[in-house]
DNA sequence: TTGATATATATAAGAAACTTATATATATTT
DNA sequence: AAATATATATAAGTTTCTTATATATATCAA
């Protein structure tokens, strides 16, 4: 399980990936897909997700949709156009952050010489 | 620069993966390698660093030694012997963590013949 | 039929890790 | 004289998450 201090912060952008690489996703699918992605390394708390999602409904990021499923509602997630550019730049900026990371954590090739 | 956001939860490691790579080092002189280690792009900021540092200090991670330089005065910090066992711990928990993220900016390899 | 597990969304209270701003002090460069 | 660099420190505030709790239906097992 990845420590929850390393995952703080990156939670909205994995969130933005699946909505940018699925047509709709509602809020409990996510959580499974980031389960399996990860391995089970990642778990998406309710309580985190879900206030996630409002947010991003409110600065008009996504948009929703209903949908009555076995008698239970599901409440799809789409990105907007608005939304797209904005996943797409959140993307690119947790892409930056991996490799940025990967400087510290490689050896210290090429530096031996001296 | 990299969102603050991505960064929080981060920092600790990256001060503990400078601490296990070099014998000590003072407060900010981690600021200066961090910096252009990551090309500017990651800015450890002194109110981050110094409560990092004296808590790993309180924890026993971390050990002190002053030295008066220029008539400044530095604190260097090293490591413990539980402080290298806990640096490489995080250190590991990090590379795990840079790891699992991969998975969610992979292009989907081999999952196009259906 | 009872209980456990899975499906599905929601929010409030609190913790933790930062950012921002501020403070202090010396040395060097312009 | 002023700006920049060196060096450490902390308080106040923001944000993001965790933990706990709430609601409601479906399915499976005993």
């Amino acid at each position: 399980m990845i420590s929850k201090d390393l995952l703080k912060g990156s939670l909205k952008s994995i969130i933005l990936k699946l909505l940018a690489e699925n047509e709709k996703m509602y809020g409990y699918e996510i959580t499974l897909k980031v389960s399996k992605l990860s391995g089970g390394k990642i778990k998406l708390t309710y309580g985190a997700l879900y206030p996630i999602l409002h947010k991003l409904e409110n600065d008009g990021i996504v948009k929703t949709e209903s949908e009555v499923v076995n008698n239970r509602n599901r409440i799809y997630y789409y990105l907007t156009p608005k939304g797209n550019s904005f996943a797409a730049e959140k993307i690119k900026e947790l892409e930056e952050f991996i490799d940025t990371m990967g400087i510290f954590l490689k050896p210290n090739l090429g530096l031996s010489y001296g």
